[in-house]
DNA sequence: CTCACTTTGTGCCCGCGTTCACAAGCGTCT
DNA sequence: AGACGCTTGTGAACGCGGGCACAAAGTGAG
């Protein structure tokens, strides 16, 4: 659940800021949430929580920790050592949260050998060996729409079971194979989106663009 | 809706590809979704198959275009120019599809006047006026944490409706301000909860971790 | 022209996730 | 100690989105 993570980050900010204790609400609240979601969602861990007091912030980090699997560091390899897959490998929300870049692949033999922000650039063939050694866990695809498949089909028989793909494709994967998308044109394009319906309910008034050629073409027949 | 600009990715590349017609199955299958919930997802748009044949692909991506505001170039606005920020600036996913980065902004004096991938990087006080001046529609958030939410008043100030956040906070924003969210490192969290959840099935058998956490406490009581 | 085949558009049903509301439990104040 | 107030955990109702299945509509063959 991408919940549980969310609630780990505005967790980790109250401990820093020195709160020992939350309410469901309190934490609904800084979240955006419902309450009686949110304590659901931490019904999940089973109880954790005390009745008249609420959450202690501490105790429930740890737990959330802990399930999320964040107990142990992680180590991720990145392949597409491009303008993405380089900026990818610098950021430090990923370190700061215990995951490490451990490795950066690419297909440019140009590019082989370079150090990206202190993590090696190795040659993609070279990935199941140098993956098996680092113990890596998670697959990072950053690479051009058209490798990203062979790519993923690399990562997987190398033995990684999850994979985040950035590429603007859906990957096909055995059925063990946790993939997360993450299509950061398509997010703009709902934007947009949201923009185009606005802009023709200014317009057209009431009755958004969509309807109207619609209500148009029933018209013509 | 975000599957709309799914399907109208992989109607592009089936149209470079020649096709002039597709099936709801077969783009349902080329997408991973169920044919009848593509088909209800296209009645949105109205009408725009013919029985018996399929849907024309070049006019479906016209309406898809259109429903999505794509018939005209969007100019978006970064703030922040750090590892992320420089990355997506010369992302050639977004300007692929008419999105063109018009201006960099950060708070840091060593970067502003620089040039990242051909665009100018300014201070972000000067935000609203360089806005205005290139008709900017969209803002990307990229900055750190703790500057995100001032980050996003201002871009709201300039009237920018519609914004993109990378940093691990949650915005808070005027009814009409559309906000979508992305976490990288929540994303990661998640496939490392995939992780810990088969290991404890493999180790535990049957009954994951969480189960036997709240048998045993249920059993101390 | 008619018939058989294909594919869309959609009404209906079901299951999941969210919300509501409340009993149970814990702390505190007197 | 007892009563009161606060908060959790959860059963029950609700709503929404997805899947199924079929009528409507179009195409092509005979």
């Amino acid at each position: 659940m991408v919940r549980l993570a969310i609630y780990l980050r505005e967790l980790a900010a109250l401990a820093e800021n020195g709160a020992t204790t939350v309410s469901s609400e309190e934490l609904a609240a800084a979240v955006g949430v419902g309450s009686a979601k949110l304590r659901k969602d931490l019904s999940f861990l089973g109880s954790q929580g005390t009745r008249g007091v609420g959450y202690d912030v501490p105790r429930l980090v740890t737990r959330l920790e802990l399930t999320l699997g964040l107990d142990r560091a992680h180590s991720v390899a990145l392949v597409g050592a491009g303008n993405l897959g380089r900026a990818l490998a610098g950021y430090d929300g990923f370190s700061r949260r215990g995951f490490r870049v451990a490795a950066l692949f690419d297909r440019d033999p140009a590019r082989i050998g370079s150090v990206v922000r202190g993590v090696q650039v190795h040659h993609v063939d070279s990935l199941p060996v140098v993956c098996a050694q680092l113990r890596v866990s998670i697959g990072v695809v950053a690479t051009p729409a058209p490798s990203a498949q062979q790519v993923c089909d690399q990562l997987v028989a190398a033995g990684i079971s999850c994979v985040l793909n950035f590429a603007p494709v859906m990957l096909v994967t055995p059925e063990h194979v946790e993939v997360r998308q993450v299509d950061l044109a398509a997010e703009l394009q709902v934007l947009s989106f949201h923009l185009a319906r606005r802009a023709a309910a200014t317009i057209g008034d009431g009755a958004p663009e969509l309807d109207r050629s619609r209500a148009g073409a029933g018209a013509i027949r």
